[in-house]
DNA sequence: GTTCCGCATGAATCGATAG
DNA sequence: ACTATCGATTCATGCGGAA
């Protein structure tokens, strides 16, 4: 039997296998670098100090894989040693928007059920930056893809149409003066905020820092179609790349460490039994 | 009868008004200074890319007349222009570093209801920065004071602190905060996150930019105890300073716009009537 | 007295239009 | 080309009057 050519899982270091993807052939890059000396003992475990540099010659390079149309969602949130949070991923955004990178939004991912702990000089980290960059500044959105039920309010405010309603349409010159109002009538759903509400998954144990499925699907939803191309280069566990298959969406994956290369082969070959 | 040395109210610039606090006299600051070309009308609307000399100046005061153990709290967010967010708020982290400030910690507020809107390429914004400056690693920190019962703490609890039924009945004002408090005490309590989640505050008619008084609440509890001396440089309507009075703390506030000074002394004096 | 409901109002942002 | 101003869009909240 063929084998269907995605999802493309690739071992190896992105730094180099990144240069095997052509220009201008990817839709979205959803990712989670190895923060800086996490996980030291699988990955290299980058210093803080040499996070920017580190990481340039990657962002150079998925700089030229994006499509112009496309979005790089990078979910990054710099540890605090010492007392204080470490400024590399500051520093990282300048370096990206040197690098041609707009930073075009900064969004917010709430953990819900963050990890415990105390300590006597600060409380539990419980949110990490969701960092969206653009080649250019018409990039794909659906927005509608995205949208989130109303709050209760809006049940006893859509009954009656109040006078404003009327009066603040009015200021519209010319037509569709009736059509926004219906589109409220049968609305049930509004557009989401830049702030994101998700629990961490716990029930992945063997890779040290899965995010939920739900996160990188809000976002392939939000910036592809069905058969778009979405990399994460630092595949992990294979997170990203198992939502886009569901979603239909063609993932390709780049991962340095045999054993999560290995797990997410494993965790996709369960999804796809006709791979076996 | 002889006039309450707390609070001080000051009207004047803070880069002049500063100078003539003492060094190491300050416990708290608490601050949300004018955003870069937000409110241009009624400050003088700094460029974006004059912001961080601008601010350079007050933070070597700041850091001057706050004591060693005390904390400096900066409620900030830089605003999108032409499909792309500002890079001023990160470079006045990096600024205020090199100036002798450690950054401590970067707190979320999750503004639930925000502004209005829609735009091809972004969602509606729903955070600010609370950026957490210290002079040293030894700073007072109280946490049992924002402990929070379990569940859904932001809701039930500082949504409730901020009604203006404190204002209105004065022969509770002083007592009625710790009061509410003693609700909780028999159910269990947690520590709280770094996310707070309040709405904004949509009743005050006179200032366009007011924070929920639960906002300078939690700090101020968190980081000071009664008598501790609290500052605001840029004051505004004067929550903060009120805030702080009612939990029996003193406060300093500065403020250039002589209409919000008076709104802002106005607001204190029908707290305390004895100043009449 | 409770609950319900009408209503104004935002630390917003973009695209178009005007100078 | 570049800046200043304006209109359009959108939704959670709390107050106050009504049922």
């Amino acid at each position: 039997m063929e084998q269907p050519q995605y999802p493309r899982l690739i071992l190896g270091d992105c730094r180099d296998v990144l240069k095997q993807l052509p220009s201008d052939s990817v839709d979205l890059i959803f990712t989670s670098p190895p923060y800086a000396d996490r996980r030291k003992h699988t990955y290299g475990g980058i210093a803080p100090e040499e996070y920017v540099e580190w990481f340039l010659p990657i962002g150079q390079e998925l700089f030229r894989v994006l499509k112009p149309d496309g979005t790089f969602i990078l979910n990054i949130k710099e540890k605090a040693e010492n007392g204080e949070r470490h400024t590399y991923v500051l520093e990282l955004i300048l370096a990206l928007r040197r690098q041609g990178w707009l930073w075009t939004e900064e969004f917010i991912w709430h953990k819900k059920n963050c990890y415990p702990g105390k300590w006597p000089n600060r409380f539990r980290d419980a949110w990490e930056r969701l960092l969206q960059f653009n080649k250019t500044k018409r990039f794909k959105m659906f927005q509608e893809e995205v949208m989130v039920p109303m709050g209760d309010w809006a049940e006893k405010r859509l009954k009656h149409l109040s006078a404003t309603d009327h009066v603040r349409d009015n200021s519209r010159v010319g037509s569709g003066f009736g059509k926004r109002v219906a589109n409220w009538l049968y609305r049930e759903k509004v557009y989401p905020t830049n702030v994101l509400h998700l629990a961490t998954e716990t029930k992945n144990r063997r890779h040290s820092a899965v995010f939920p499925e739900a996160l990188p699907e809000w976002f392939i939803k939000l910036f592809t179609r069905e058969g778009d191309v979405v990399l994460d280069p630092f595949m992990g566990s294979g997170t990203t790349i198992r939502v886009a298959r569901r979603l239909n969406r063609n993932g390709i994956g780049i991962e340095l460490m045999p054993e999560y290369f290995a797990l997410a082969e494993e965790e996709i070959a369960r999804e796809m039994p006709r791979l076996l």
